[in-house]
Formats: structure tokens, sequence, C-alpha cells
RNA sequence: GGGCGCAUAGCUCAGCCGGUUAGAGCGCGUGCCUCACAUGCACGAGGUCAGAGGUUCAAGUCCUCUUGCGCCCACCA
């Protein structure tokens, strides 16, 4: 092995490492019955993603289990794969065809999926690559897609599985329209953004039987007397729904409106009678009380329709233009068309006041586009029956959140859960396995004949058996012709599915379902999941329902949801926010060792990670620190001048040989080994990996290193023992940080492995893990430390404790005398416990060579000595006669003129404070500031008259 | 309108079952290129643990309320 150099270049080590990791087949795992599997399923990225800091710290994770377990012993699977994600995917392919001035109309169906597929094939695996460079540990043979062939299959499985139960079905639906992706999304695809908009105030004038309407007679009078009002007003966020209303409802309690029920108003501009209802729903706080009722474009209204069996009329097409409407507003966009309504109403004194009005816009989670709710025949799943066991599952704690509160939020989801539009009318996905006979009806057939059709009546759920009948056929391939009539003219519903209708399948459909397979029997249920909240509605929820559908089984154990990545001002980082710091950047600049662990330092469970860049150094630091550790540990196993094999046991054996320095350090390692196992058992990786930093940069270097290299030059038995001790405690330590440092410790780990002549521990070293592996030469499958009760010593722990807290009050008086670095003062050390003695005696050297002192003498009782420096540390009396250390005029002078300055500051900061001129005038933290300092300056005043005391009394 | 989370050092955050003197990193001050490391070493300054009440021998930690910030869900047009 060639020589480490002083400092760690990540760039040196991590592609090289990694290929290697991946040709020694380390990161495969198959079906083996003599050893426990511990699986996890990636959560998918899109095709289209670019790693982002959330799956950085997403996989980071994900990582650190399947190599904290792998090391445990278990047999660690890791399914890597991607998303088809449809919207998101088609949106980069019809960006793409955008710049050729082209639309996907103009290719045509299958040239276009053609087009994606080609896109997908040259950048889908950008995604996967970068996650290799995190270092993860996937089984990359196992990589599957959403729309491989298998997947597919498992989703055709299960939409006709789901249909044959009757829990899917086709009907007449408000649904969430996006105009520009012009497709159905699911109430998860359109999450509200609060908006700032405008509540229109509009007079509907009454109908009086037998003549004309009547012009509203004061329209600019905002609360006419009710005695003198001919009109009804309503008020609403979107005027141009006005157009679809078919009623007005109030509330049938609401006395302003009592004598108006069951009468009927007119639509000004389109002169439509509207009946007058009365129902509940209404709020009769809201605006006016009087609400106007557009069934087909408005879900609440859409429940009154069914409810009081009113027209549903649908005023607007798939890209958001009117239709359907009088000739002025025919084909206007909805937007053009709500400012012309306005002006219209207004000339024609239609129009009531206008509020401003801050309210709750669906937004396209894709495009961001204000979505319409819109009434439309889409495809939907029954969910309450699926709910129920998925329900019981985390109820009886078959399946557990962590951390827990998130099951609340779970099941409160749940609990209400809405039925699920799984139909998008775009062209990258899964196709519906429905096909439609042609011969045997129309009603069922074409999607867009459904739109700006008049229909008097109430849209009802086709049933199943009622669609079957009309020739709606589902199957798992393609019929040729229809079972009813045995009519030839199928056709294939043209929609495809949402695209959580895969990944709902993913634990076990990347395992090979439907079909049987060993993957399947073995690995699943999977162990953990690890997300971010944003999905747990999305994905998580509905993987648990599929897991009870499809296997009977939940699909993993637990589900860790880790925070949400921000930026210091706590925003979520995003593209848009330009708030985005690079993984691959980080990774370039300081390694990927740096961002794992600063990822994991910053996130305490579950909670949310704020970042900023410097915070990368400090994880490059510790690398660093790490190697040249390690390096002065491997310089002091000098090779083949004696080998420290079997050190791990021998330690043991001789320990009551060693001294309490080498007893203490084993003690803390100990220690580690428990700290580290319990925080990766509980998710608590921050926890982890700051219990290693503080072992292995403040005990091990600070101390332990320090004392090694007094010990390697004592005595042959004791430079050896210190030899092992150093090994031993490095050697491990790397253990316990690779699953959190993976690269480093690695390259590490061979360096001390080739060096010192260790025979190390492999994991589950009983032959068959080996000759499956082929390997036992990296640290990945190395065993995971267990600590050894013996080596626990508390004894040698206080020892310890006492002798730094002396080391630490001897520099601390250097240091504040400026005793120069050469100079070594004598110290005094008395106590009264014959045992105390005893130990500083015997660690006189130590002692010496810490605090750089001279002699060290120990006393029963405190000399009588003057011009001495003292303190008691741990009733320890600790004297140090400095004469002569240092220039006592010198320093006497330099205390004094400190202390005078300190003087002409107080008095001023003092008569200052006492103005109260400065008191009133000045802004209230000046003055908490001008306070705060004088206290400072007081206190360093007593410290420097304190030392004055004692420099003048040597 | 419901639900959840967070308020601890100048900044970003730890602090698990309530238990001695509340920690870390960064930043700041002082002194050091000491033969593993200046991506470093030593020493130091800096905290009414948001506010109020309660439980307890004991509260940063548990309970209640208040204030401020953030997030999620929800059909007030």
């Amino acid at each position: 092995m060639p020589e480490l150099p002083p400092q760690y270049n990540p760039k040196d080590v991590e592609e090289a490492r990694y290929q290697w990791w991946e040709s020694q087949g380390l990161f495969r795992a198959e079906p083996d019955p003599s050893r426990k599997p511990y699986t996890i399923v990636i959560p998918p990225p899109n095709v289209t993603g670019i790693l982002h800091m959330g799956h950085a710290l997403n996989n980071t994770i994900q990582d650190i289990l399947i190599r904290f377990k792998r090391m445990q012993g278990f047999n660690a699977l890791w399914v890597p794969g991607t998303d088809h994600a449809g919207i998101a995917t088609q949106n980069v392919v019809e960006k793409a065809l955008a710049k050729e001035g082209k639309r996907r109309q103009d290719l045509g169906r299958d040239a276009f999926i053609k087009r994606v597929w080609e896109w997908k094939e040259q950048y889908g695996n950008t995604i996967l690559y970068q996650l290799k460079r995190l270092g993860s540990s996937c089984d990359w043979r196992r990589t599957r897609f959403t729309m491989d062939e298998g997947l597919s299959e498992a989703v055709t499985e299960v939409f006709v599985r789901l249909h044959e139960k009757g829990l899917i079905y086709r009907g007449n639906y408000i649904i969430n329209w996006c105009p520009r992706c012009q497709t159905a999304l699911a109430d998860e695809e359109a999450p509200r953004e609060e908006t700032q908009g405008k509540l229109y105030y509009i007079r509907y004038p009454l109908e009086v039987p037998g003549s004309e309407f009547r012009v509203p007679s004061s329209p600019k009078t905002r609360n006419p007397k009710p005695e003198t009002r001919n009109y009804v007003e309503v008020a609403t966020t979107r005027p141009e729904t006005m157009l679809g209303d078919t009623a007005i409802a109030v509330h049938p309690k609401d006395k302003r409106y009592k004598g108006l029920i069951g009468k009927h108003a007119i639509l000004p501009l389109v002169n439509r009678k509207l009946p007058i209802i009365a129902d509940e729903a209404v709020d009769p706080k809201f605006g006016t009380g009087a609400v106007k009722v557009t069934p087909a474009h408005d879900p609440v209204d859409f429940q009154l329709g069914k409810k009081h069996a009113l027209e549903f009329l649908n005023v607007m097409t798939d890209d958001g233009r009117m239709t359907n409407v009088p000739k002025p507003y025919e084909g206007l966009d909805r937007f053009d068309c709500r400012s012309k309504l306005i002006v219209d109403l207004e000339q024609q004194g239609f129009l009531g006041p206008i509020d401003e009005h801050l309210h709750n816009v669906g937004h396209c989670y894709r495009c961001h586009t204000a979505i319409e709710p819109r009434l439309s025949l889409q495809w939907f799943v029954k969910m309450q029956p699926l709910a129920q066991p998925a329900i019981k599952a985390v109820k009886d704690g078959t399946i557990t959140f962590v951390p827990s509160r998130w099951t609340k939020v779970y099941l409160n989801w749940m609990e209400n859960i809405q039925d699920w539009c799984i139909s998008r009318q775009i062209w990258w996905g899964h196709r519906l396995p429905v096909y439609y006979c042609q011969a045997c009806a129309g009603q069922a057939g074409v999607r867009s004949s459904e739109f700006g059709v008049r229909s008097k009546t109430t849209p009802t759920n086709y049933e199943l058996r009622t669609m079957n009948k009309w020739g709606v056929i589902v199957s798992k391939t393609a019929p040729t012709k229809c079972p009813a009539c045995g009519g030839t003219d199928l056709r294939q519903d043209e929609d495809v599915l949402d695209t959580w209708f895969s990944s709902w399948l993913w634990p076990f459909s990347t395992l090979g379902w439907p079909k049987k397979t060993k993957d399947l029997e073995y690995f699943y249920p999977t162990s953990t999941l690890v997300t971010a909240q944003e999905i747990i509605f999305f994905w998580v929820a509905r993987m648990i329902m599929a897991g009870y559908v499809c296997m009977k089984q939940p699909p993993f154990a637990k589900v860790y949801i880790h925070g949400t990545v921000r930026d210091l001002t706590g925003k979520k980082m995003s593209k848009s926010l330009g708030n985005i710091i690079d993984p691959l950047e980080i990774i370039d600049q300081y390694g990927t060792d740096a961002l794992r662990y600063t990822l994991v330092t910053a996130t305490a469970i579950g909670q949310d990670v704020f970042l900023s860049e410097e915070r990368f150094a400090v994880g490059r630091n510790f690398a660093n620190k790490l190697w040249n550790a390690t390096r002065f540990v491997l310089s002091t196993v000098a090779s083949g001048e004696w080998r420290v094999a079997s050190a791990h046991s021998s330690l043991i054996t001789h320990h009551s040989s060693l001294t309490v320095p080498d007893r203490w350090i084993l003690s803390r390692l100990q220690r580690t080994i428990i700290r580290v196992t319990t925080s990766l058992d509980h998710f608590l990786f921050n926890d982890a990996a700051n219990a290693l930093y503080d072992f292995l940069w403040h005990d091990v270097c600070d101390w332990y290193l320090e004392i090694a290299k007094i010990q390697l030059n004592q005595t042959s038995d004791v430079r050896h023992q210190t030899s092992g001790v150093l090994v031993h405690v490095l050697e491990t330590s790397l253990r316990l940080l690779h699953p959190i440092m993976p690269f480093v410790t690695e390259e590490l780990w061979q360096h001390v492995r080739s060096v010192s002549g260790f025979e190390f521990q492999v994991s589950g070293s009983t032959g068959t893990r080996n000759s499956k592996l082929g390997t036992r030469n990296s640290i990945m499958v190395a065993e995971w430390p267990k600590a050894s009760k013996r080596m626990v010593d508390d004894e040698a722990e206080a020892l310890m404790e006492r002798l730094q807290a002396v080391v630490t009050a001897i520099r601390n008086t250097r240091a504040e005398l400026n005793v120069p670095l050469g100079s070594r003062p004598l110290v005094r050390l008395s106590s009264a416990k014959p045992s105390v003695r005893t130990f500083f005696e015997t660690h006189r050297a130590l002692l010496q060579a810490l605090a750089q002192t001279g002699e060290v003498s120990v006393d029963a009782t405190r000399r009588r000595e003057k011009h001495a420096a003292a303190m008691v540390v741990d009733g320890i009396e600790i004297l140090m006669p400095l004469a002569g250390l240092i220039d006592l005029k010198k320093e006497e002078a330099r205390l004094q003129q400190k202390i005078e300055e300190l003087n002409r500051y107080i008095s001023q900061t003092g008569v200052r404070l006492r103005d109260s001129q400065f008191v009133t005038k000045a802004p209230k933290d000046v003055v908490e500031d001008t306070k705060a300092r004088l206290a400072q300056a007081e206190e360093t005043h007593r410290k420097l008259s304190d030392l004055l005391a004692l420099v003048q009394s040597m």
C-alpha cells in the first residue's frame, strides 16, 4: 500500500472504490434461507429527476441502514429504480418538441410515445448515476422502471382484480382539471395555495310571472332596502361560471330569503330561468347568503345538483375556453371571459360591489396552472374497502411510523379517504386495460363527446354490469371480439393511469409480482421504508393498501419519515426559489462522505433540515481528521517490525496489564459502540454521527493520540500494547463509521489491514457468506462491532477525567499568564487522598508532557511556597511557582495597562448609562447592548485584577 | 376551520426514561505552523432554555394556557 498523503482527497478514492465494490458483487443480495433478509425498496425518483438535497438525504439514510444491517449479518437488499412520472415526463418531452415547433398531436400518439422512450433511454438513468455518486449500495442488477414489462403487467393485473371485486368504476364527477396539461388530477395533485382574488357580487333579477324581468332599480347601492329589492345578489370568485348556473341556493332558515324559495331568478346576460332552492349547505353568513349553483364546475354545487336534480351544464372546453354559452363569450379563455363579463354586467347594471378576497385555489402540482373543478367522466377506485386493513395494520402496530406523530396524520387521512380518480388524459403512462365495443353502445364511448352537452339526466355511476352491457370490456389482454355481441370494432380507452397506480405496487412488483418468485417469497414484506412527509398520502398509504390487496401482507414494517430540506430561512429548497444547494457540487468540493456526514448530523429524528454550504466543511474536516489520525497510527505500527495479530482478544485477556489511558479509551470505545448501535436501531442518525465525532475527535485524537505518543517512547511492552490499542480503537471506529462515511472508512480500513496485519472478522463468516460474496476483504462486510462489557471501565474513566481536569487547569493558567511554550513550570500537587497521590505519581510523565510542565511533585499537604499560581480541581490543590518563568515585571505592567484601559472604559460607559438623555433617546437595543458590554468589561476587570494580585504575590 | 411541528449561546442546531456545573459546530477573542492533521492545536468569552402558571424532593425536559414562526389537511361560494 502506498503511503497516505497528508490530506484526504475524496476524488482519489470515491470513484475507484465504488467501482471496486460493485465489481466485487458486494451490493448484491440473493435469497438465502440460512440468513435473515433486510429489504428496502427505494422511493423511485422520477426519470426526469436530477439529484437534489432531498434525494441526497433520503438515499443517504437508506444507505446507512442497508450498510449497517449488512454488517450486522443480514442479507441486505436495496432495490433501486425509477418512476415514469406521467405528466412530468410528458411535459419534458413536449417542451423539447416545442423547440422544434411541434406539438405532440402533430406526431400522433404512437410516435410521441416512441419519442418519450427515446428520451428515457438517453436521459432516464441520470438520476441513478447520481445516486451512485452518493455511495448508494443498491443491487443495481435489480433496477426497475415503473413502465417495465413486468411492472406494467402488475398494473394491469391489479386493475383487473380490483375491477372484478367491484372496486373500480367509471363515473361523472367533479374532478380537478388542469387546462394546460389537459388532464384530470387527483386531489393530492392539486394542492391549494392561498391566492389573492376578488369576490364579485352579481345581481340576478327575480322573475315576475307574466312580465319581462326588471333591471335592478338601484344597482349601485350596497344594501338596498329589502322591500325595494327586485333581485337576488350572489357572490362568486369565478364569475365566468355563471354561464353554467342552473339554480340559486339559500339556507332554508334564512329569513331574508324565505319568500323567494321555490321562485325563480333570471340569469343576467343569458336570460335563463333559475330555480331558487333551499339547502343546509349554504352558509348564511358568507357573502349575501345566496349562492349561485353551477353543478358542472364546483364540487359543492355538484352535490347540490345531484340532490336537487338540477341540470349539469358544462361550459368549458378541455383547454379552459368557454363553450356552449351565448355568442359573445363562446370560445373565450376563461379569464378573458371573466373580464368581459364584468364589463358587460357593469354596463347593464347587474354588477354589485367587488371585494378583495383571500382564498385557497388549487393549482396543478406540475405546471402550477390554476385548476378548474369540472364535471368529467373518469375512472375511480373505491377506497374505503381498501383502507380498512391498512388502517388496522397501523392501529395494531403491524406497521409503525417513525416519528410516531405521523400515525395520526395517516389515520386521519385514511379514515376520511375519498375515492381515487385514476384516469389521466395524457399519453405517457399505462393505458387502461379497458376496451369499448362500438357496436354495443356509444354512451360509454369517447370522452370528448361528453363535454358541452346539456344533459337533463343526473349523472350516475355506471355500474359494472351496466358497463358490460354497454360493451365495456376490462381485460388483461386486448380482446378480439366483444363477448356480448361478438362485434370486432373494439377500441381501447384513450386514457392512461395515474403514475401512482404503478408506484403503489412498488414493494412487490419490483420483486416479481404477479409472478410467484423466490425473491418475493424471501424479501417480502420489506423491512423499512424511508421517505418524506410530502408523499405519505400519495404513496405510503396507497402502498399499504395495495400490499393488503395483492399480497395479503403489509409492504413494510417500519416507515421512517425524514424531514424536508430547507435553506437557512426555512424555505423549502426548490428550483423555482433558486435556493438550491446542488449535492453534486458539494460532492465535488467536499466529498461524498462530507455530504453524507453533514446531512445526517443536520437531521434530528424527523426534523426538517436547514442547510448552508459552510456546514459541509465540518464533514470534510472530520474525514480529514480521521485520515490523519490513521496516518499517525500506521506510522507507529512500522510494517514488519511486529505484528499485532489477534489483538482483539489479547486486549481483553491482558486488560489488567494495560495503562489507565488504555483502559480509558477502550472503555470509551465500548460506550461508543453501544451508543452508535442503539442510535442506528432507532433512526437517531445524528446521534450516531455525533457520538462518533465526539469520540474520534475529542477522546481519540485530542487525548489518546497525545498520550500514545508518550507511551510509545516507553518500554517495549507498553509500546506493543499501545500499538495494539491504537489499531484496535481505530479499526473498530472505522467499522462503526462506515455506514455514514463509506468511502474514507473503506480506504483507511484497507491501509490499516495491510499495514497492521490484522485478520479482521467478517460478518457471517461461516463460509456460505464468503463463498457467495467471493470476498472477505471489504469493510462493507466486516462484522459490526460488539461491545465488550469487560472493557467498560468506570474506574479508568474517573481517573482519566481527573487527569484531564488537572491538565486543563494547568494549561489554563499557562495561557492566562502567557507562560511561553518553552518554559516548563514546576507543578506541586497536593491531595489528602493516598489513591489520588499514587495515581499522579505513576502518571507524572503524562502530566508533564500533556501540560508541558517541568517537575511534578505530589504531596499529602500543600507546600508553603510563595509566588505561586494556585487552584483547586476536584479536591486536588495545584500550585505553580512561576517565578523565573515569566517576566514578572513585564507581566505586571501589561496587566496594569489593561486594567487602566478598562477603568477608563467602565467609567465612561457608566456615565453614559447614567445620562438620562442617552437612556431615553438611544434605541432600546443600543442601551441594552451598552449595558451588556459594561457588564462584560467589569467581569474582565475583576479577572485581570485577580491575576495582577497573583503576579504581585510571586 | 381542524391537525402537527418549532422557539435553548451572535448564527445553525443537539439535549433519549425529568437528576450534579445545559452541549456541539460555525462565528468571536488570545496564543501557537509542537515531528498525524493550519481542513490543525491550546485556552477563553458568550445562555433568565419564548412568556405565565402547575405537577415533583428535583423541570430545558412532563401538564395547561399565552405569544411568535412554520407545515399539512379542509367544499365557505
